[in-house]
DNA sequence: ATAAACCTTTACGTAACGTTAATGTCAATA
DNA sequence: TATTGACATTAACGTTACGTAAAGGTTTAT
């Protein structure tokens, strides 16, 4: 059988300026050229265009797509599964923002005076996580773990003395909780001296406090998986801990 | 303050042209140009470029946060909910695809040798399940069944002969699986009827066969809620007797 | 013959900048 | 003071996957 474009695109339900741009970029070229210009697909390009839509169904771009149909030895199916860590990568980052949108709405809810200043802070650490969390490993084992941190603390803009200290509390608080937790009651003495410090640190990034942003981060630190697994380096179950301990401290 | 455009972006962490393209559309006006022609930005420029970062962080297009920095009645609250809708919708769209990349190389797990030809009659099968699901119940109710098979036959290219031997097959197989329920034995006759028929059936769909594909599919049949829910009608459990009457038909 | 339907190429538009390129300005130094 | 290096400017193309005209040939049917 063949084919013009617009049959083609009857049948495969791709419009014929897709095709046509198929055909530009080399990704799908017509079996041949009638006389008179136009373009003829036979059953062979028929495939192929399947094919395409199916890659593309995946997510994949077009010119993923045409390396991966061209490349005869090409691994289609490591093809898939690394396209597969992208899109949950893309998805995680997705799941951020939206964390990151619902605990703005839930600040504006619970107190609709925070500044635009404030939200600027929790961004811009948001941003160094995300940057850490791409670059972070590779740059750690090529330049070591002092060069990485005070390019945080850089960033931040954080003089080396409240770095310094910010730790310290840091250091202080996950003391606090594994008494908390030993103790077996987040609103305990060891429990609440954690959340107490959880604030003090927050001081830090934060440049002022409200009982109702400290209480939704407890929260997303058990909803996020990122933050989850941080705390619970400390043990596991940590995270919940925390949060228990917190929402007790502000009552929330 | 009063800051030129490098100082600005090395305060707030932007590009140069990217502030200079704000400035462009708009978005962000210098408070002034100086006599030779350079942007000079105040401490409220620098505000709202927080502000308008803080959004992009959301996820916001340019134009939106443009819109709704400057209507003074804009009720963000409302916008970041908004917002927040849309971003879960294209988590959802992320799902699905997700999925479907899973399923894809689960399947070419089972069989490395599967061709694009079967992942496309695969794909194809699903975007008709898709589709049918999105507006098959409106298209049935409009057109009648007869026409919605036709066109389902007719997607997936098949003659009228076949179609109606596939059919048949189905209910062949449904059959077998009621028999073998009774029998509670999935190992039993008329369980092995029932995975043989579904090979069978699976022919219609998969130009060839193999006993991983089966049996991944097989798997599937009880992980899918959709699949699952599809089976299940039969009678409940009708997908995990299916799945086992597999599991032992091809001996994985 | 003429119209309707179908084909072609060319080219601008999209979002948010990155990236030259060509050129003018400012601050510090030889 | 002249030069140099850092910093500023505008202009304009490139990116992705086409949508959407526009202007004009080709095929088919009447």
């Amino acid at each position: 059988m063949e084919y013009t474009v617009n049959q083609l695109a009857q049948i495969s339900g791709v419009s014929t300026r897709a095709l046509r741009y198929y055909h530009q970029i080399g990704l799908l070229t017509p079996k041949r050229i009638s006389s008179t210009g136009y373009r003829i697909y036979g059953t062979r390009e028929v495939d192929r265009l399947q094919q395409i839509l199916f890659y593309k169904e995946m997510g994949m771009s077009l010119e993923d797509i045409g390396k991966t149909l061209n490349s005869p030895d090409f691994n289609r199916l490591k093809a898939l599964k690394e396209h597969k860590e992208r899109l949950m990568e893309k998805r995680m980052q997705l799941d951020m923002l939206i964390e990151n949108v619902k605990k703005t709405i839930e600040s504006a809810e619970g107190r609709m005076d925070m500044s635009d200043k404030e939200k600027f802070y929790g961004f811009k650490k948001q941003l160094l996580e995300q940057n850490e969390k791409e670059y972070g490993k590779e740059t750690r084992e090529r330049y070591g773990e002092k060069t990485v941190e005070e390019s945080n603390r850089k960033f931040m803009s954080m003089s080396e003395e409240d770095f310094n200290k910010m730790q310290a509390v840091e250091k202080e608080m996950i003391q606090a909780i594994q008494d908390g937790m030993a103790e077996k009651d987040p609103g305990g003495e060891a429990g609440q001296r954690a959340a107490r410090l959880h604030k003090e640190w927050l001081g830090f990034y934060w440049p002022s406090y409200s009982k109702e942003a400290h209480a939704g981060l407890a929260r997303m630190y058990t909803e996020d998986e990122r933050f989850k697994a941080y705390y619970d380096k400390i043990r596991p179950g940590a995270a919940e801990f925390l949060r228990d301990a917190i929402l007790i401290f502000t009552g929330k």
